[in-house]
DNA sequence: TCAAAAAGGCAACGCTGTTGCAAAATAATC
DNA sequence: GATTATTTTGCAACAGCGTTGCCTTTTTGA
């Protein structure tokens, strides 16, 4: 991956939000960037530390919401029932999630990562039965800290 | 299944909590009844619903806890992240849980059961990752409300 | 540049889950 | 069956999370 400048990192946030009809705020930008310098998922709580100093926690509360809203992130559940974001790939679309990916939660670094090249499989339900979505969690040790 | 008196449940109640090493207490019975009359998983609120007239918030809090810790009841991660309880099957004993079914969340009727005759899959990891433990959550429709 | 619309900040609130301590219930011993 | 030791409960208080309403500030678009 190429190393990016800031302005550089700047101009693809800003394509972003035009791009799903937001404004263009200090927020949002912020918020936005978090997600990409990062690999793994965020808490809110790693928001809130990490762009908090500059912004209420409200805001940050909105923002995540409309986000998710638009199909630029996505939830994760996790056993610890602590709700995690992150980045969706770019099928995503305004109230149209599509995250067919499995997550991983590092029991070592607590890192979570969408792992996106691992499809959910097929689940043989019993009788009566039928499936909407399928979640799976993976708990384990990562690549990073094995 | 045959129908049971109500002294029989109570005794069915006393027994599974002497078999844990707990001081039968009325709490206790109380809420492992709400268990044993229901097929699919309660969530914290149910709870204390059905049983919070006669105790007190922190008493259900502590029980349920107390459960978990022995290994009579199990909690189930959701994405609307409300931890559900559910019944172990006995082959679940303090400190360790082998809940290797998977976990179905109705979007009608909004009961989550355990299909204890659905086995977790197999995951293919990437590279570099090992899995301690999988967690899948359907939703979908049950065989109650199709 | 200016008005309309959107977003942010602040205060307050409700809900969830936890802790400490005293009172009550249960278990164990005689 | 009574008495003591242990466990559990209820109460009060608290912290944290997430939400809402309202007013101010920022952004947009004309």
């Amino acid at each position: 991956m190429l190393e990016q400048t800031a302005i550089q990192i700047d101009n693809q946030v800003s394509e972003l939000l035009k791009r799903n009809s937001l404004s263009i705020t200090g927020s949002r930008k912020k918020i936005l960037q978090l997600f990409l310098e990062q690999t793994g998922a965020l808490a809110h709580g790693d928001i809130e530390k990490r762009a908090g100093e500059k912004f209420d926690r409200v805001t940050v509360y909105r923002t995540l919401q409309t986000f998710v809203d638009k199909g630029i992130i996505h939830t994760i559940p996790t056993v610890d029932n602590s709700i995690r974001y992150a980045l969706c790939k770019d099928e995503c679309s305004e109230g149209h999630h599509h995250d067919h990916h499995i997550h991983f939660v590092c029991n070592n670094c607590h890192n979570t990562y969408c792992l996106d090249d691992v499809v959910t499989p097929e689940i043989k339900l019993p009788k009566g039965y039928s499936a909407n979505h399928v979640e799976v969690v993976v708990e384990g040790i990562c690549k990073n800290c094995k």
